[in-house]
DNA sequence: AATGAATGAGGATTCATTCAT
DNA sequence: TATGAATGAATCCTCATTCAT
């Protein structure tokens, strides 16, 4: 059972750093506040209440404000996404997908459920991203690696075997992750939450119609 | 030829707020400094002082900082988009369009247009719907009217005709406007220009083969 | 009929001070709002907004915010209150009283109508009196002068005729004044109104029992 | 020895809140100028540097300004003065007063004594009161519990032995408070000492004069 | 004389950060 | 390690005052 959750891989990463449990419940706390009222808006003291824990607690570990937004978003940038990216080829490459539709379908889905799992962290990440160019860079490499890496290698099976359009493949991943963003920043923004299963078959079910030649 | 322009109709509620000169640079420079950096990194200082005015006169008229925002993101919300969208509606009905596939190249690359002439402000819209529950209500009740009003009898016109998926409008409401924002935010968060044309080309002919019966 | 009212005596001197209509309504604003809200609670702003002027109006005659005060506050203490004490003084020597619980009785109810139909100045003086001494100062040279000219004279004048009590003058005219305020001051503080008919009748009483050898 | 200092009983109040030394230095500071320039011309600023603290400390147990205010005047109104008044009570009826007279005089010198005590709670109460309707309703509450309590207990015992006229209560009560005002409020506002000795007996005596049937 | 836009010093308040215990 | 008192710079905002028109 593929571990689709960031918090567990997070889990990981804190205990690496050798994190007192006050420190990770400070992370916590972090998370959820950034997550809900937003880096600026949220003060160390409301982490330092929400953690139950004393305002020099916060700063033990990590030394500044942006410290704590990096220890949360680091790990979900450089480490977890590739991970999580791992996982994902293995799901799609091991067991040859018997179509185009099947794969896109279970691709999908997978990333849904992902996105679904970890909506604080997406929302923090969309956060920052409006304001912070170094974290969108980030993101556009990481977008530049799926196609360069495993999903690259699907898409162009896919293309010679005639299921999919021969559209550059950045194009096809922009229909691609702009399709399942359709469904999933609507949610997590609103913070509601979604049927993955039925959104899947539906994201799918117009990609498939936009990307057959 | 239709003003395509916030900056254009916003001067002139600006002019029906009578607003000075001074006050005017007050906007402009709040405009600016709250896409780039956020409205929360941004304080009323570094407005005064990018406006070249006193921080007394950036209190003059908006009596809050959270004012200058709503002088802002207001008409973007409330007058000119629907303004903008009556012009779209026009330029929609009037001259009954040939086919499906015209009237949507026509409504992407409209709507491209609106955003990158406004990038400004759909930063700063994007940043605060993050937090703030009721912009991103205001932005749900936006899409609502846009379905319930022109752009929704448009879609059943060709959906009679055939040329549209009998899909309910607002799932094809969700892959339009889902496309569009696929070229329009990644330019927007990363301050980059677009080339409507061929994006809208794209964009159409993608959203053609997917919303084809 | 003696005018016993400052507003009366106070426009005279607003006359000598050549004042426009504009600026008196300063004044008169400035009266009202200083006494509601108090001096330090009242913005030019406010004045500006109630006296139906510009806030460069507010200035034009009256150099600072102080300057508005003390064109209040100076009449009254240092014009109009002499010249009441004037009129208050012919009308207990002139008419030779009685008895010295008729005199009482007048000059008790003299004085508490004078309060009554100056609770804004009274209002006013007394929140300045507290923090600002050299307004005190002159409220002390007052009940000095007070002392040391017509109201001495009739109250030795009963100490002789064996209806007063031979206390210090200061010893008398403080029970007086304080019996005085004892009515007046509730009355002032929580703007309620008093009978003065019945107030006075009580205070002399009183006074009379305590005064009468 | 009945503890009849503010200042004392506030220190235990204080303790309470587990105020830091430091954070009692702004009490006493606030206390300080509060008295002397009053409320609204004393700034944050002032405090931290009579306190000789930093303007964050000022902010640390006391959220506002005007909770600094509540933390002085709230005991001195809410806790103070009915224990004050409690043990005035006991002092007044444990030992049965052999007459009217002496009973008057304990109490005056009582109050007095207090007044001069707490002279800048006072000073503070006074300046307060005269803007702030809620602290007036607050006194005029005390007044009347005194009555209804155990000074009008007093009060009837002595009409029923036929040394205190039968007047109301209430003006009985006023005649009293205003002649101790009489002495106390021109000290407390010149901040100048009373032979507290002196004034009970003087006071007294003309109490006694007014109020013996 | 009157306006009201503009000023900028100052005020209350917040908050990331430090440090002695 | 953990605490929480203390800091002080920075922030939003107010307001008395000035001045060009």
């Amino acid at each position: 059972m593929a571990i689709n959750n960031i918090q567990a891989l997070f889990a990981e990463s804190l205990n690496e750093l050798e994190l007192t449990d006050k420190q990770k419940a400070v992370l916590r706390a972090s998370l959820t506040l950034f997550s809900e009222k937003g880096f600026n808006n949220t003060s160390t003291s409301d982490i330092a209440q929400m953690a139950g824990v004393s305002e020099g607690t916060v700063y033990k570990q990590f030394k500044t404000k942006e410290g704590i937004l990096a220890a949360i978003i680091g790990p979900f940038i450089q480490r977890v996404v590739p991970k999580a990216a791992h996982e994902f080829t293995e799901a799609v490459i091991t067991p040859p997908y018997p179509d185009f539709s099947r794969f896109l379908e279970t691709v999908i889905k997978n990333r849904m459920d992902f996105a679904v799992d970890n909506m604080p962290q997406l929302r923090i990440v969309l956060q920052e991203a409006i304001t912070n160019q170094e974290m969108l860079t980030g993101l556009g490499h990481l977008l530049d690696n799926l196609i360069s890496g495993p999903l690259g290698t699907a898409f162009r099976h896919y293309q010679r075997s005639g299921e999919l359009i021969k559209w550059p493949l950045i194009r096809i991943a922009r229909y691609l992750v702009t399709t399942v963003m359709g469904y999933v920043l609507p949610a997590a923004l609103a913070n509601q939450p979604i049927n993955t299963n039925q959104a899947s078959k539906e994201a799918a079910e117009f990609l498939i119609r936009g990307l057959t030649p």
